[in-house]
RNA sequence: CGCGGGGUAGAGCAGUUGGCAGCUCGUCGGGCUCAUAACCCGAAGGUCACAAGUUCAAGUCUUGUUCCCGCAACCA
């Protein structure tokens, strides 16, 4: 490529909670193949990722660790670019949001769009209970009186800045009706269009007052400003962008070629990120690519549940390259994907090991055993060769459209078909067969030739993919020409020497690996639970907060326009109470009435969905709920202690 | 009737502007021996969710029904 174009891609940075598991680091994975391409094809790339650090959650857990947040998010962030690092990625900076360069510049913006007029000062507006210090709605009232405690509530406002976000969601639209690929997958665009844009843009509160880990707002210092404006723009401030000035860095690669983020945050960086840059009168990122989530099975990876699979643990059982392999491949566009331990140690055998693995072992020994390691030129070409060679150039081209449109899964796929073709050329030209007499050695000599070319050209197309592999493969083979263009034009390798044969990807013994791995996270699971026990240890005066009574449904009732809850009357001896509870996916009246149940009864009541609530009911399970009943019969209204 | 996506072989998926229903894994049978019990070939397996319509021709277009998923709402 003579003229090289500049290429700046993201992937979303990451929250410093906790440590991130293998559905967190597929994003890295995934913008690093992207990254790799491109600089393949000659692009000028810059590939930027790093951690987002302030918030409420990192200043509770600090305390709860009982260090500084400083510390705290120091030693995750830590955690995340290892992992980053063992995942072998090609990032070319990794922003902090506690940086301090990045702190200032989002002051300077702040203050920026504060002084335009398109932050402005207002209030939560509400009914303030000043007792219990906290704000309610209208709805939310009982009686008209503070539902913690009773007393009178009064009109109160509390500050905080908004951005006007409504000024600008004509233009929004229109960029993203004119740009047909600025949403990725497509199918999100309508949801956000129609779900936010079209209904009227809320203004968004940009600043916080109810915690302090976060950066001051510097011209009202009580405020830290909220996360939007905080993270989203790392991706101009990692650049050099200042708000007064700009940094050469930024001056080339920005608007950003592609963010790639998960689903879930697709609506902050299509509608609130877009608008935030025009508010400062810059480009629009050209693609926001929403990737699907993997799951272990059919489930999302929790905790509590105990299926969180991690990265470095499955470095450790299967390599880097094996784990970049079935991330990539296994997400298909627009979906989300499936991980288990099964499906990888599958997935491992049959395309690393098999196709793959075995296809280089089986070339590099047939060509020690036949010519002592010496590769010749090809004297002849016959049709199956015809062939080989331009199924090769076919799979080239596809490996690339689908790169270009970030069909990634499908695009390493077609590297692998070079594989597959690859042993089922050696199938029909049956190298062992030539191998006998002299008179056909000289046609397995261009045989072998052909073979090794197809590797090599293999080999260069594998790289974004399993960069390690590809130079294990090139090593062996012994390739020198690496260049990318090189793979539309079959003929490139030289007469030489090959390495020595030595096995990519050992053969896994399924059940044996499968066992080994269930006998470790089981050990692992116990220990997280002991350990998760202990920090959350709380005195028998604080549970006795709690008061629990038995209940007994009098009635179930269907709350309308809300699919998960149910309105119940449960009698509590002394009384009946109304309790809406979202159970409604697991429960109705025929599996509810009469039911004796836990009930939390002290809890302080809430309007939902216009009903009131007054308490609490006690259920166990996330997937598949189930209500806490009574073994034995206990008259409504009886105490639990 | 809030908005959107989807239902294709046992599993996971592809199928662009209508033109012989495909890929990977799995199962069964055969071949081969260079190679990691690897590789290659063949077979079985489909009412393309259901129903109606347009058309010479529908997985593909239209309408209705149904189920699943996402977003929103809402779950303490």
């Amino acid at each position: 490529m003579e003229k090289k174009e500049k290429f700046y891609i993201t992937t979303a940075i990451a929250y410093t909670s906790k440590k991130p598991h293998i559905g967190n680091t597929y994003e890295i994975i995934l913008t690093d193949a992207i990254a790799r391409f491109k600089r393949q094809q000659g692009y000028d790339v810059f590939f930027l990722t790093g951690t987002d650090e302030h918030g409420e959650k990192i200043e509770q857990l600090a305390n709860e660790a009982k260090i500084p947040p400083k510390q705290y998010v120091d030693s995750v962030a830590k955690e995340i670019r290892d992992i980053w690092d063992l995942m072998n990625t090609s990032y070319d900076k990794f922003i902090r949001t506690t940086d301090d360069y990045h702190e200032e510049t989002v002051q300077k913006i702040f203050k920026k769009l504060y002084d335009q007029g398109d932050i402005y000062k207002g209030y939560y507006e509400g009914l303030y209970c000043t007792p219990c210090e906290s704000f309610f709605t209208e709805t939310q009232l009982v009686d008209g009186k503070c539902p913690d405690c009773g007393r009178e509530v009064k009109q109160a406002k509390e500050e905080a800045y908004f951005f006007k976000m409504s000024k600008y969601q004509d233009r929004l639209l229109k960029y993203i009706e004119d740009n047909p690929g600025f949403i990725q997958p497509e199918s999100r665009k309508k949801e956000m269009i129609n779900n936010f844009i079209k209904p009227g843009l809320q203004d968004l509160c940009v600043s916080r007052t109810s915690f302090k880990w976060g950066i001051p707002v510097d011209f009202d210092p009580k405020h830290v400003v909220y996360v939007w404006i905080d993270a989203l723009t790392n991706y101009i401030t990692a650049l050099g962008y200042k708000c007064d000035s700009k940094d050469d860095l930024y001056k080339k690669y920005w608007p950003a070629d592609v963010h790639v983020i998960g689903k879930d945050i697709i609506r902050f960086h299509t509608i609130y990120w877009p608008i935030m840059l025009m508010a400062l009168g810059e480009e629009l990122p050209k693609t926001v690519y929403g990737h699907g989530w993997y799951l272990f099975g059919e489930d999302k990876m929790s905790k509590s549940k105990g299926n969180v699979i991690y990265a470095d643990y499955l470095v450790k059982k299967f390599g880097v390259d094996a784990v970049r392999y079935y991330c990539l491949a296994e997400m298909s566009f627009a979906q989300d994907g499936s991980i288990t331990y099964d499906a990888i140690i599958n997935k491992y055998n049959s395309d690393l090991a098999n196709v793959l693995g075995n296809l280089v072992n089986r070339t590099v020994s047939m060509i020690h055993k036949y010519f002592d390691g010496k590769i010749y030129l090809p004297t002849d070409e016959k049709d199956v060769d015809k062939e080989l060679k331009s199924s090769i150039a076919i799979i080239a081209d596809n490996v690339e459209s689908n790169m270009n449109k970030l069909y990634v899964a499908d695009a390493l796929n077609e590297v692998m078909n070079i594989a597959r073709k690859c042993n089922k050329y050696i199938d029909e030209t049956e190298p062992w067969v030539l191998g006998k007499e002299e008179v056909t050695k000289e046609r397995l000599k261009t045989v072998l030739y052909n073979l090794v070319e197809s590797i090599r050209i293999l080999s260069i197309l594998l790289e974004p993919f399993m960069p390690e592999t590809a130079t294990k493969i090139q090593k062996q083979i012994n390739a020198n020409e690496l260049a990318y263009e090189t793979v539309k034009t079959f003929g490139k390798t030289q007469e030489g020497k090959v390495g020595e044969a030595v096995p990519l990807f050992a053969r896994l013994d399924d059940k044996k690996v499968l066992e080994e791995i269930h006998n470790e996270i089981s050990v692992e699971k116990k220990l997280a639970t002991v350990e998760d026990e202990k920090v959350n240890v709380i005195t028998i005066d604080e549970f006795e907060k709690v008061q629990l009574k038995v209940g007994q449904v009098l009635s179930v009732e269907k709350v309308e326009k809300a699919d998960k809850l149910l309105k119940l009357e449960v009698d509590l001896g002394t009384e009946k109470r109304v309790i809406v509870s979202g159970i409604a996916k697991w429960y109705n009246e025929s599996n509810l009435l009469n039911k004796k149940i836990v009930v939390v009864t002290n809890l302080k009541p809430v309007k939902l969905r216009g009903i009131e609530s007054n308490g609490m009911l006690l259920a166990a399970g996330e997937e598949d709920v189930k209500l806490l009943t009574i073994d034995g019969d206990l008259p409504a209204g009886t105490n639990i202690h």
